[in-house]
RNA sequence: GCGGGCGUGGCGGAACUGGUAGACGCAGCGGACUCAAAAUCCGCCGUCCUCACGGAUAUGUCGGUUCGAGUCCGACCGCCCGCACCA
């Protein structure tokens, strides 16, 4: 390093000593706090906000380093950016360290909020830290009660006795959504069914909104307004009453094959349908399957496997289209009571669930709709239904017309016929969605602001008087909800009545938290109000929305609830709260595991040979490793680097650099430790290439290197704006290489300064600090983190000369160069005229020649 | 079962609306510098044939459309994800 071979020596770029420095030198300028009444156009940029689970992770360094490229990206081409940075910070982890560690919860929570905080802060994210809030902070969820009170009173809170999922492991309910394969999403326990009071937020209101709305999102993921669409689950159908024979009851049914009615065989109802109920009371046997049902009705993920079973109860039903054909009434295991009206009419023929169930309890099948091709008079069925389109048959007046047709005959039939004073049958629109039950039995959560009452009932806490805050001494000792054992903080006057009440002890699921938290960065000191109405229409929805897949239901479908009840209430003027939506990938790794079988951590493994005599060895007791499955990392299977040793060893940089490169950021990416050295060397490299470019003495002219500076420009600022990242990455690397050819070559400063001023500002949204250091050494004013964008020269993106491909017969053969603007013709001629064309034409003339200009040219022979 | 996505070198991946397949990086090989190592720099790097020039072949498999297919169409194989008794 220090002999004549490199006569200018350089230091080493030392990012220990570089970035703390720079971080410094942005929070004294006050650089990314957001004037919130700035006229220039605005952009938000938001990334999901973390839970303080205690330490940050590689999957929080990968998404906050993409949300901050586009937030500095957007500043320097002149945007006044919003990025601001939070804390989900209720929910039950809090809890269970209580219990285990006899910690506070709040203590808990907000000391890894310090930690978490000091790790994001070492990464050099260019965040508004003047907006931090964490909903946990009364000044937080006191906005959120005072919401709900606004959405009790519009009719869009609703309290009811329902079936609820019970998570027996955490002691709490869990929406639908939170269900997985019938498990909790959080504990993994089975979920069971039980019987609660809850309160529900009204979100089926909205399913068809919520369902139109996706056609608009049109900067989110296929996949993800997909995965709405199927869970919001609209169908069209048609609600049949059937009159039960000897009887005045009615039994209803809702199907979307009205067009199948002739092909009925059966009726079946729900176990917790109340006609079966009802039967159920002088029947024993019939009491004890209803019982069997719900046992297995949730019990179990694999209901593929499970048995269509029924039962007789004996009832009969006249059909409603010939009143003298009388159709049998089970009690069915595979017929829901939330979906529809719990009660379905059975045609097997044409339904693969009615078809196992008819077979099983000999009711046979009547084929009526024919497929096309098929001859109706040979058409059977025997264990596969027909679920298809075709001609119907063995239908009476419906014969020979389409299912579509059908449909709508009997639609208007049944629809027009009255009995007992009301249509038989009505058109319906159903969804899948269901109420969002938001009522958990745990203490860190925010509190539900009601008050129940003997003589008033459930009586809303008035919004002076919010917000109710948690009691700061609770005890985990026992399993369940401290609040209900806590007889101080529960006892409360009546606050219509005055007379002794008890508070509500259920807290709202955090994900009421989360479905606002963007709208609440608008205006995070506001006093008086959850927002200010204006503000949030200035600046909702947030423009790029970046976070995991995980999320593609839940939290992004309950913020689009909330910003829609919001409007309804007057907080908002907008509907969907995120305009453009970011789904990245996870960091993965691979998983090592010793003799005995247990996981070892990346930390503890030294590895010999590459390729695939590549083995691991234990550093300590030199023990062989063997080498498993790349996957997400994860604390159980110890394959996780931690985010602090990496910016420790090599800088926040490099670990930017890194979770940028390589991987498409959709997809999961794979941390390595190569992968990690390689960044750490483009680090120095881009140091050694500025400073050499700084003093550069050549003379040679620089027009290439110019133009490879405004490629890379261009197409750095074009794949920023699609979050490409990978794709920046190889074009700054390219430009990188041209720099450095350019610097061999003694090329002027005028070039080498123009190139390296451009690659700094081209890295400077992904290596922030490096880009300081490279600014600064360049000579060049102010911070990079405030210069404006390079202004692209486009005329240095178009070539004077173009070099085509010849092909001949679709085979390459030769290259044929060409000005710009020739003409078919000319470059025809030209390709005619090679030698090497001639050569393979072999003396033949071309039967067709296919020009096309600026990209082949391709001759028939 | 239903719905969706993806199969490209040793690896991650690139290839815009059909137009030079393998950009860029990682790993590897060879070389320079060095007493040596590290660091750095230069060169090579899909497979097969050829000293080379060059040629053949190649994007999961088979077929089709086209002057031309990784890209479009059909069938199949494999992997991944979501929903799952939704009437």
């Amino acid at each position: 390093m220090t002999d004549s071979a490199n006569p200018t020596p350089i230091e080493r770029y030392n990012a220990k000593d570089s970035e703390p420095r720079w971080q410094r030198a942005w929070a004294e300028a006050r650089l990314f706090e957001t004037d919130i009444s700035d006229p220039r156009p605005k952009y938000y940029v938001l990334e999901m906000f973390p839970y303080p689970s205690g330490r940050i992770h590689m999957g929080h360094v990968r998404n906050y380093a993409m949300g901050d490229v586009v937030a500095r990206y957007k500043r320097a081409r002149g945007f006044s950016v919003l990025h601001p940075m939070g804390w989900d910070a209720f929910g039950l982890p809090a809890e269970n360290a209580a219990m285990e560690r006899k910690v506070n919860p709040r203590e808990w929570t907000y000391a890894n909020i310090a930690t978490m905080r000091d790790q994001l802060q070492s990464m050099g994210l260019s965040l508004d830290w003047s907006r931090e809030i964490a909903t946990c902070d009364p000044d937080y969820y006191k906005h959120q009660q005072r919401m709900f009170l606004d959405f009790l009173d519009k009719g869009l809170v609703a309290r009811r006795t329902a079936k609820v999922n019970w998570d027996p492991v955490d002691h709490t309910v869990l929406a639908n959504e939170q269900v997985i394969d019938g498990r909790g999403w959080r504990s993994g326990a089975l979920v069971e069914q039980r019987e609660l009071t809850q309160w529900f937020f009204r979100i089926s209101d909205f399913a068809q909104d919520l369902l139109d709305a996706l056609d608009g999102l049109e900067r989110w993921p296929e996949k993800v307004r997909l995965m709405q669409r199927n869970w919001i689950g609209r169908s069209e159908g048609l609600e049949i009453r059937f009159a039960v024979d000897g009887s005045g009851d009615k039994i209803t049914v809702y199907t979307t094959r009205p067009d199948t009615l002739f092909g009925a065989r059966f009726l079946a109802i729900s176990a917790d349908h109340p006609v079966a109920a009802a039967l159920a009371q002088d029947r024993p046997e019939l009491q004890g399957f209803i019982e069997e049902c719900r046992r297995l009705g949730t019990a179990q993920a694999a209901i593929d496997t499970a048995e269509k079973l029924g039962f007789d109860t004996g009832l009969k039903v006249r059909h409603p289209l010939d009143p003298s054909w009388l159709l049998p009434v089970y009690v069915a295991n595979f017929v829901l009571m939330d979906y529809g009206t719990g009660a379905v009419f059975g045609c097997p023929a044409h339904d693969q669930r009615d078809l196992d169930f008819a077979n099983k309890y000999g009711l046979g099948n009547t084929p009526v709709v024919c497929p096309e091709g098929q001859d109706p008079a040979t058409f059977t069925i025997t264990d596969t239904a027909y679920d298809g389109d075709g001609r119907m048959i063995n239908s009476g007046f419906l014969d020979g017309m389409s299912t579509d047709a059908a449909f709508a005959a009997v639609a208007d039939r049944l629809e027009s016929e009255t009995r007992d004073g009301a249509p038989v049958a009505r058109r319906k629109v159903q969804f899948r969605l269901r109420d969002w039950g938001v009522s958990r039995q745990r203490y860190w959560g925010c509190p539900i602001p009601i008050v129940h009452c003997d003589a008033c009932g459930p009586v809303p806490v008035p919004v002076a008087e919010l917000p109710v805050k948690l009691p700061e001494e609770v005890s985990f000792d026992q399993p369940g909800n401290p609040l209900e054992r806590d007889h101080v903080w529960r006892q409360v006057p009546c606050p219509r009545c005055g007379a002794a009440a008890r508070r509500e002890t259920d807290t709202m699921d955090t994900f009421v938290d989360s479905s606002w938290y963007y709208a609440r960065f608008t205006n995070p000191h506001l006093t008086d109000a959850p927002t200010d109405p204006a503000t949030i229409d200035r600046w909702l929805p947030v423009d790029q929305y970046i976070g995991g897949i995980e999320h593609a239901i839940l939290h992004l479908l309950y913020s689009r609830f909330f910003m829609r009840a919001m409007r309804e209430t007057g907080w908002s003027g907008v509907s969907e709260p995120f305009a453009g939506l970011f789904t990245q990938g996870m960091v993965v790794h691979e998983t090592y595991k010793d003799a005995a079988g247990a996981w070892v951590p990346p930390a503890e493994i030294r590895f010999d040979g590459t390729g695939a005599e590549r083995c691991a060895f234990h550093v300590k007791t030199d023990a062989p490793i063997s080498i498993g499955a790349i996957e997400k990392m994860s604390k159980s299977k110890k394959n996780v680097v931690d985010p602090d040793d990496i910016i420790a060893s090599y800088g926040a940089d490099t670990a930017r650099w890194f979770m940028l490169s390589d991987s498409p950021p959709e997809r999961d990416v794979i941390w390595t430790e190569e992968g990690v050295q390689g960044a750490a060397r483009f680090v120095q490299r881009v140091w050694r290439l500025v400073n050499a470019a700084a003093t550069a003495q050549g003379r040679a002219e620089g027009t290439a290197l110019r133009k490879a500076a405004h490629r890379a420009l261009a197409a750095v600022e074009e794949d920023v704006e699609r979050l490409r990242f990978n794709r920046c990455v190889a074009h700054i690397y390219t430009l990188a290489n041209a720099l450095e050819e350019a610097l061999r070559a003694g090329v002027s400063q005028e070039a080498t300064g123009e190139a390296a001023g451009i690659l700094v500002q081209l890295i400077a949204p992904m290596m922030p600090h490096l880009a300081e250091a490279s600014w600064a050494a360049l000579g060049r004013d102010g911070l990079v983190a405030s210069a404006p964008w390079p202004i692209l020269n486009r005329s240095l993106l178009v070539e004077d000369e173009i070099t085509l491909p010849v092909q001949i017969n679709g085979k390459k053969r030769a290259d044929v160069t060409v000005p710009r603007d020739a003409d078919a013709a000319a470059v025809e001629a030209a390709t005619l005229a090679l030698e090497s064309v001639q050569r393979a034409l072999e003396g033949k003339s071309p039967r067709k020649v296919i020009v096309v200009p600026g990209r082949i040219v391709n001759l028939v022979v």
